[in-house]
DNA sequence: CAATATAGTTGGTACTTCCAATCATCTCAA
DNA sequence: TTGAGATGATTGGAAGTACCAACTATATTG
């Protein structure tokens, strides 16, 4: 499956450095997340599920867009959290067959202080650039990930 | 588990942005990495696990080590990489109790075929920097995230 | 209103990951 | 030099993630 190269063009080698550490860096990032997540007993995508859930809540479906994950995935994902307390599934008043999720308050907090350490775990990385260079970077990633909440590709 | 802050030390705004900018930005790179992976019916961990045995082949607890993995881990996702014929083991000669691991031809060639389609998949977005753009972000990546193969924090 | 589409759940499979226990081998100190 | 403990790897068991296919119940539409 997926043969070699459908139209393959050939990147210059600033271009593949970029790759390398852009790629390197996301590891590191993706592993402090982890170990976070770790910490509270919640996987990377428990805790992506309660930010996402923190800012705009709704349907299943919706939330398995977000997430890019099947929704039969979404259900034990979901289940799991209820069982826990961080979240209330309710019936959606409009659609009988809808049902919607909402963080607990418990779920707010965890999510509230999960987002905190992070930033905690992270910041000495950050640190270590100038409020100029912070700046910069910030700008530069924007411009290549787009400038919000585009989770997704 | 974990109290809230054991020393939490109160970040700036521009922090805040650059966290959220690079998590963002992690998470982008992870789908396209993952995805990636999948078209080679490969999970994250073991495209990460051919390209560590491109560069450097040893025992499974060096292994274990780069990817920060426990060894029983390592076990089943050397198992299933050998049952594919990705990979071999051989018993080390200098030491009864260890097993090395190295990539088969078929490995390496995987492995390749692989860091050249996540080449291409994520060149889009680093095609919108500029030359001199593009090499003012990897030095300001490798200040915060040290120059080279650290994969681990 | 019947045909079809959609929202969510369930069951099955495969994989990831951990921990605890085990086996073999190695190392070191008495 | 041998016996106690350390180390390398595997196994088994458990819980979680994630997919697909099949199903139920409700909506929508011709």
């Amino acid at each position: 499956m997926a043969t070699s190269n459908p139209e393959a063009r050939p990147l210059s080698r600033g271009q593949v450095e970029l790759i390398d550490a852009m790629v390197r860096a996301s590891f590191v990032t993706m592993a402090v997340l982890t170990r976070t997540a770790a910490e509270h007993d919640l996987s990377l995508t428990q805790l992506r599920m309660l930010a996402i859930l923190r800012d705009r809540q709704g349907a299943m479906s919706e939330l398995a867009d977000y997430l890019g994950l099947d929704r039969s995935t979404i259900s034990g994902l979901v289940d799991r959290a209820e069982k826990r307390g961080l979240l209330r599934r309710t019936p959606n008043p409009l659609d009988g067959r809808g049902v919607d999720v909402a963080l607990t308050s418990e779920g707010i907090e965890l999510a509230h202080r999960g987002a905190e350490q992070i930033a905690q775990a992270l910041s000495p990385m950050t640190r270590v650039l100038s409020r100029v260079e912070a700046r910069r970077l910030v700008a530069l990633l924007e411009r290549m990930f787009g400038p919000d909440g585009a989770y997704e590709p």
